[in-house]
DNA sequence: CAGATGTCAGCCGCACTGATATGA
DNA sequence: CTCATATCAGTGGGGCTGACATCT
């Protein structure tokens, strides 16, 4: 066994890790900053990749509580930024659309977003931080999906 | 470009998608299972590499409200996991020590801890876990200090 | 009828702000 | 007096449970 590096930073579980680096986030994410907020930039960011989901499974993608996610769509709407519109195939269903005024809206915090990250992940190359990337979407991507 | 791999995941940020992560970690992390909050996990889990420590490092290292962080070990006191002992050095200070009973309730989290990872991170390797977890804590460790 | 989808009211735990006490 | 440390009360927003309406 190696008497270097491993030492330092013995064993604290990585679940741990990532509510700490997302206590961080959220600190950091103000709505002065970015101009909304960051459960926003979510939802927005999703919709312009995805356009349509009822939102049972955007709130599934975001992992929010899908009834929250009806709060935070009450907000968008109001503020221009998405439309519902009924699903003329099952009438139950919401089709979430990001509407122009949204779509410019996102754009904007999206550099806000970056400064943050910058901020945020400043000791990572950018190597680093795109293996980041893609462990954590690995990971949320291929969670269990039961519950 | 390659129209590959890249395609599929777009452009979520890390900052995001950690916050994401987070959510799906607390939503499992239950006190039934875990036998503790995850909070509580993570404060004793510091102690046991960092005895003393007065609890505004703690709560800097842990990234908690220095405020809220008070209220995490007035239960953690009450329920004899650590105790509060004034520093002779300097006796403004609190330093925080683990006990006998804190030790075995936090290697008996740290299982159900084990397998709610072992769940969440299920679809990365064990390599990619190590590098999680680096990167993580690297992220976290170098992140400007300045707030 | 059951089951799915979306909406809303209410509760609770958590993070923060502000004020206070004690000691360096 | 100042600064630092710790403590607590109060506030606000986020995530949850449960009840309800609508549609398949």
């Amino acid at each position: 066994m190696q008497p270097t590096v491993t030492e330092t930073l013995p064993s604290t579980g990585s679940i741990v890790l990532v509510t700490r680096l997302a206590r961080l986030v959220y600190r950091r994410s103000t709505v002065e900053l970015v101009g909304m907020s960051l459960r926003d930039l979510a939802v927005l960011a999703y919709l312009r990749e995805n356009e349509m989901a009822g939102q049972a499974a955007l709130a599934e993608a975001l992992c929010f509580d899908a009834n929250n996610c009806v709060l935070v769509l009450n907000e968008l709407e109001e503020s221009g930024y998405v439309e519902r519109r009924r699903d003329p195939a099952d009438r139950r269903r919401h089709l979430v659309v990001l509407t122009n005024d949204g779509r410019r809206a996102l754009e904007a915090a999206e550099a806000a977003q970056g400064s943050i990250e910058d901020d945020l992940l400043g000791a990572l190359n950018q190597k680093e931080r795109a293996d980041l990337q893609r462990l954590l979407s690995q990971a949320i991507e291929g969670h269990s999906p039961h519950a």
